[in-house]
RNA sequence: GGGGGAAUACCUAAGCGGCCAAAAGGGCCAGACUGUAAAUCUGGUGGCGUACGCCUUCACAGGUUCGAAUCCUGUUUCCCCCA
């Protein structure tokens, strides 16, 4: 009947790759110790808003934690931020772009992300809620009694806002319930553990006090670093473009690893792989190229198959690594006027009035200039803007290394 | 409620009547090098035209000027301070 979880070492042992912090620590190995003991799982929370869609590997990382719990035999809990997405995120401090989402959108939003998210946790036995479910209930005075158990002192111990604060930086009331409201979603589901980045700390032990105020044992935090992203500096993120998302195509995945700073490969195999650290470390003693392939390989098969994974990294190395054409090269169609004409200045072949490679006439001449078009699988160079071009069916057409396609004629 | 300040191209940011399509850095694109890593170097980075050129752009709408991103008026948005 009791869960059969493996010694409460291995479990720490697992717990621990791969995280920044756990706060507190000692409590966490209680815990364990005391749901090995009578055989109840422990409760973990992770939550999300589901405002943007796309998950990529930066969101995995807590999801992956999270699977690695499961595994153990413990109990996942989604929270689904219905509620607070509707008001609106405001950490999303890059814009103020505050279109608001309808109740309709958010839905929507979240059964996509659960697709997603059910790609890396078991969905079949995790325990998923909506914060709207108790948070659309409350009064004012429900949310009042809420405010008044945190003080603007306690607020301000939170970095960003104190960061803010101290550089006369405006902070909106909204804001500040924020975390409270998160907090308050540990209450609701009763959770031993909270999983999230380093930047979540403030609310998870704010989730604590509120938890010890209900006579609830508190929550452990257990925080993951925050993945950087393909430019190796910035975290990960949609809107910073330098992400792996989950549904992308095994070959698009392979593309983007391999364009992977050398530096963050280390950090990148102790979050996204399970390969045992001191193979990791050997395989980053050898060539970096050789290193990084299998680091792909090894993510890639996660949301696919060894085999695509594979085939994926093949396809690089012919491709890419050697000099072999791209395997799927889009056709695309000349315009009428032109095709009548049979031949184009190379300008306005690459340009906005010919194949589109360039989104202007000026784009394709600089290019064309700077040498990055090139004509044929032999990649003959064009070296004048003005140069008359002989069209043929199926010419393949190169602006640079990434963009490039072949002419239809009809 | 009162006072002060700011809005410039993808971002930061100069410019404060003509020499401004607009400095500089970042980013991005392309080229060399390479392992489509890093570093480095080179060129490019509003649109149209081979080019002297033309057109659109400096929050928005008007105005003053031969001429405005630069001056004036109004509008909008944002920030700060005082109460």
């Amino acid at each position: 009947m009791t869960a059969p979880f493996p010694p409460v070492e291995d479990q720490l042992r697992i717990i621990r790759r791969g995280v920044e912090k756990i706060v507190p620590e000692e409590e966490l190995r209680k815990l364990l110790q005391h749901s090995f003991d009578t055989g109840t799982p422990l409760r973990v929370k992770y939550g999300i808003d589901p405002t943007g869609i796309d998950v990529h590997l930066g969101h995995t990382v807590p999801l992956r934690k999270m699977r690695q719990f499961q595994d153990l035999g413990h109990q996942a809990v989604i929270i689904i931020g219905n509620y607070t997405a509707l008001v609106g995120d405001p950490s999303g401090r890059d814009e103020a772009r505050s279109k608001r989402l309808t109740a309709d959108e958010v839905e929507e939003n979240a059964r996509d992300y659960l697709n997603q998210v059910g790609k890396v946790v078991d969905l079949s036995k995790a325990e998923i809620h909506r914060n709207g479910d108790w948070f659309g209930k409350m009064e004012f005075a429900d949310v009042l009694a809420l405010c008044g158990r945190v003080t603007v002192a306690q607020l301000l111990t939170r970095e960003d806002f104190a960061k803010r604060y101290r550089e006369e930086k405006a902070i909106y009331l909204h804001e500040c319930l924020y975390p409270v409201m998160q907090a308050w979603d540990s209450v609701e589901i009763r959770s031993d553990i909270e999983l999230g980045g380093t930047e979540q700390l403030y609310s998870f032990m704010l989730a604590r006090d509120l938890q010890t105020q209900q006579n609830l044992r508190a929550q452990v935090a257990v925080m993951s670093p925050i993945l950087v992203g393909l430019d190796g500096v910035r975290r990960m993120g949609k809107s910073l473009g330098n992400y792996i998302g989950i549904s992308e195509p095994p070959y698009e995945m392979m593309k983007k690893f391999m364009q992977l700073p050398d530096a963050v490969m280390n950090m990148y195999f102790e979050l996204l792989t399970e390969l045992p650290l001191d193979e990791a470390k050997a395989l980053l003693a050898g060539h970096p190229k050789e290193a990084k392939v299998t680091l792909a390989k090894q993510v890639i098969t996660q949301y696919y198959s060894g085999e695509d994974a594979t085939a994926a990294a093949d396809r690089w190395q012919a491709e890419i690594g050697g000099s072999a054409l791209p395997a799927d090269i889009p056709e695309q169609e000349v315009p009428a006027e032109l095709r009548e004409q049979g031949t184009v200045a190379a300008f306005v072949l690459l340009g906005k009035d010919g194949l589109g490679l360039c989104s202007s006439n000026g784009e394709a001449r600089r290019l064309i200039s700077g040498g990055g078009a090139k004509l044929g699988e032999d990649k003959i160079p064009i070296t004048d803007p003005n140069q008359q071009i002989e069209l043929q069916d199926g010419l393949l057409v190169w602006a640079g290394r990434k963009r490039y396609c072949r002419i239809k004629m009809q």
